[in-house]
DNA sequence: ATGAAAGCGCTAACAT
DNA sequence: ATGTTAGCGCTTTCAT
């Protein structure tokens, strides 16, 4: 590596003290009442020297690293792939930089990451935790990290949050299945004590219980294609099939779909689907798949906001705050009541 | 925020010098003979005090930050999202962190993002660039930072790069609609001066010209949905029309479907599409889309380990690499022969 | 309007 | 087997 420019080299090549580079450099030259000459010549030579300031020193110095981190659980998921690029680029929107971890869902690599981050001094995190445990992420609260939950959360944590409304946007699903014609319905859940999960469940059974429904089964334990695909071969199997099923997620979703070709059940005209999360792919699927939306663009702004509240205005109050999700009719599911 | 624990108060609190500390903490408590008794102390005491490191003080220090970049052009394109965690997987494997950068495919913010990251020391970067400029990753490079361009490249460039063979993948493809009876084909291509459109180009065109067929035309200018959208749209309106569409990525096949669906073109009845890039939506999508595609995984699990060469043994012998695409034949290709 | 100097937390060369 | 100390590049307090 050459030598790397420090305002050393500008202070000495200008004449002048490092000091007043490090003013003028910093936009502090008018704070200090610093000669219109002196700034043009000590930019002159910075730029002509390329100078980049080294964020290291910069950051021992002030504690401050203007950099935030972001830990999701998968990257190669697109519902969470939009979330980094909506959250990567609001924070450049306040000069900050993410710092954009894949924890994997596993709460191990999800400590080590936080642990990576934090040692990196980073001013704030957003995260999808992937466990059911929260001491840690308090922990690095109560140390004074500020943080915000999004998408999946803890009730009764003193940790903000942002989520969409779970459990509305199951009932909604549901309830349209029911005025649909269905009355046996196979629900495939992800991760069982996830929050948004459990939410879902509920508002599925809610809506069950209040049409009046029995015949309908909750079963899966992950976010995950292949579970979908699991499921779905095992609801095929049943004595009762269901005549619509729920997948709890996009990659579930796609899970079904293939178990549904493979075993040459039509969509919709054997069985129907509807499916949480929405995205480009599934406008162009066969048939396109009915779902619930959620405001991924706006649950993180609003993350985002209110995590710049707490560092730059110091608003430690706890927010938990819920969007509407939305249904977004398309074509898997059949309205089964002529038949 | 709470006072911070560093090492200083370790080396209090155990009675013993900063440096021995620094020694355990930093596994060399062997090279040193530290003995067992003080170095549990100190892990145990580390522990108490739930110590983690200041990276900003180590790497001030050191002049490395264990940090790389990632300029990707956007995390929304499931391509570069794969490829983001494709790479940030395997660099974690070194121990190191990867950055991750959007640059919206925009010059202006890929530069200020690679001097943001300059600044925080990184000690290499590995980037799909956006431009066709490549003086200011020259630059970067000489100035000694270790540097790989993945997918994107230059021709020409002293720059390291490892990337799909877009000749042959278009080559194969085009080759393919012919062989399936298509004497007209369009084609509609990306970024025109980005490396590996203007290889697909070449191949397309070069199949065209050995099968003796000039009824083909190439259009577009963008990897986007909406350019593939408009440029089918301007298709369908040809006194000829095609009878197949090729699609220089899955974004711009997107736009093609949604086109088609519009004017109620069927697939692969009426017109026939293949396309670059695969993922897993693409089996869903009716009928499922005949792509090339590209080895993403190994083309990042080289483009680090190249990186990690030039950083760990400092070879710096510039690398072009080339890997084979596969022509994936799903059902989007019609065989109009018998026609 | 400008400068001197301390110090952020850490590592490593140089003791002992 | 352990300690002393300089210094990485920067910001900021205190001087002038």
């Amino acid at each position: 590596m050459q030598h790397k420019i420090n305002i050393v080299d500008i202070a000495q090549k200008a004449g002048l003290s490092i000091t007043t580079v490090s003013r003028v450099l910093n936009g502090q030259a008018d704070k200090y009442r610093i000669s219109k000459k002196t700034q043009e010549k000590i930019q002159f030579i910075a730029n002509e020297l390329n100078y980049v300031p080294n964020e290291f020193a910069r950051n021992l110095r002030t504690g401050k690293s203007k950099t935030i981190a972001l830990i999701i659980p998968s990257l190669k998921n697109p519902f969470f792939a939009e979330i980094a690029s909506v959250i990567n680029s609001e924070v450049r929107k306040y000069d900050y930089i993410t710092l954009i971890g894949d924890s994997d869902d596993d709460i191990e690599i999800e400590k080590t990451e936080i642990s990576q981050f934090t040692s990196k001094n980073i001013d704030g995190m957003i995260i999808v935790p992937c466990g059911k445990e929260w001491e840690h992420l308090v922990k690095i609260q109560q140390d004074g990290l500020p943080l915000v939950c999004i998408d999946r959360y803890f009730e009764g944590s003193p940790i903000s949050f942002v989520s969409s409304n779970n459990y509305e946007g199951a009932y909604a699903a549901s309830k349209y299945l029911i005025e649909q014609g269905h009355r046996s319905i196979g629900c495939i859940q992800g991760i069982k004590y996830s929050t948004p999960n459990i939410q879902r469940v509920k508002g599925f059974e809610q809506a069950m219980s209040d049409f009046g429904i029995d015949s309908y089964t909750v079963t899966g334990d992950d976010f995950s294609e292949q579970n979908g695909y699991l499921e779905t071969k095992l609801l095929l199997q049943q004595k009762e099939k269901p005549t619509a099923i729920f997948a709890f997620s996009n990659t579930i979703a796609m899970g079904c779909l293939k178990a549904l070709r493979e075993e040459g059940v039509d969509l919709p005209e054997n069985i129907s689907l509807i499916t949480f999360d929405d995205n480009p792919y599934l406008n162009y699927i066969d048939p396109p798949l009915t779902c619930v939306a959620q405001p991924i663009e706006d649950i993180c702004k609003i993350a985002v906001k209110i995590l710049f509240s707490t560092i730059l205005e110091n608003d430690k109050t706890s927010k938990n705050i819920f969007l509407k999700t939305e249904l977004k009719i398309k074509g898997s599911v059949k309205n089964i009541f002529q038949q």
